[in-house]
DNA sequence: CTTATTTCTTAAACTACTTCATATTTATTG
DNA sequence: CAATAAATATGAAGTAGTTTAAGAAATAAG
């Protein structure tokens, strides 16, 4: 298994030496995933946080009248879970499927919580994480407050323009807010325009 | 200075000896704080991660079109601060306000640093309290995702009826995501009802 | 306790976005 | 490579929520 794609990234934020990278390493499985199947379906709790090696995923809901709502995307580099049922161990809400066959690294919740617990770079590397996310959400939050759906898309492009050609503009739309008739408008006065 | 209220919420989540409690309290000043006083402004790096012992703040910013929009409420046991701000120490964007005279209590970056490189449990609890504020971020969009102004309403009503009765109608619309005038309509209509 | 300021209310006109319905294009499967 | 399904496009009608404006109520300040 090849492990080196995960290393690297966890390297980026807490130094790890020989044996501390293959102990991490040692604690996650590689699992291939086909397109369309489900890695997380809600009233299932989510035992596992995954990274993704290649491939891509989008974590979503199925509101009461029917729609579905994305929360996340994930591509090579980006974790995945439904994060409200992972940490506190209890039923999922959301569904995540993968959008192309895919290949990721998952650790199970108590694998996690013992990595945490017997060394501090790695309770370090879990925090940071934590706090990325926070600040990320953040963002995405003041941003929708402030910004109308036209300005939402822009915004998306301009920060996420590898992800744009990867992901349905259905499932783009309802991670923006918007309906995907709406989207395709905005994105025709767009094309017109340039 | 008190601090033992904080020290009591600490050790919700870690457990801390006498040392450890005194050590973590040390690293905060206790500050006072006058109504409409700001703790935060933009383009000014926040320094600070603060919990509030007793009052209330609001955390918001000014859009282009001039209205503000609400990121965050914080009463008695909840920290603020301008979350991308203070983790990358570059300039704050949001402004924090003190909704009523408020005493608060603030650790500086550097310290909370040094706090968390020392003492593994202080990494923990950092961590966890940024794991508790991505997971309810997630459930905060998802829900603004799947319902109405008034079922957004509704919700806040339901999960924070202590936050209602302190916190003007014009904020509390625009933290859900609505006009004052919106909002005000939806309230009249309630109470009419029951 | 009077005046000024801020917040909340109400109503009418407006608009950004949705819904519905159907056509077109693109992807999937035998 | 047909045939079927899934995703996108487009127009017309509808609506949830905004905007503007003006008055009423509550809060703060002298």
């Amino acid at each position: 298994m090849n492990k080196y794609q995960l290393l690297a990234y966890v390297k980026h934020f807490v130094s790890l030496d020989d044996i501390e990278a293959e102990q991490f390493a040692s604690c996650f499985e590689e699992v291939k995933v086909k397109k369309r199947q489900f890695i997380v379906q809600p009233n299932f709790t989510n035992k596992h946080r995954s990274f993704v090696v290649k491939g891509a995923f989008r974590a979503y809901t199925i509101a009461d009248d029917g729609q579905d709502h994305t929360l996340q995307f994930a591509i090579e580099n980006w974790w995945v879970s439904d994060f409200n049922s992972y940490i506190y161990q209890h039923p999922a809400t959301l569904f995540i499927v993968a959008l192309e066959d895919s290949t990721i690294l998952q650790i199970e919740y108590s694998k996690e919580q013992e990595l945490k617990k017997i060394n501090h770079k790695f309770e370090t590397f879990f925090r940071i994480m934590a706090e990325k996310g926070l600040a990320f959400e953040h963002r995405r939050i003041l941003f929708n407050l402030t910004h109308s759906a036209e300005a939402r898309y822009e915004n998306f492009l301009l920060n996420f323009p590898n992800f744009v050609q990867r992901v349905p503009q259905y499932a783009l739309a309802s991670y923006l807010g918007m309906t995907t008739e709406f989207l395709s408008r905005i994105r025709n006065k767009r094309t017109k325009k340039s």
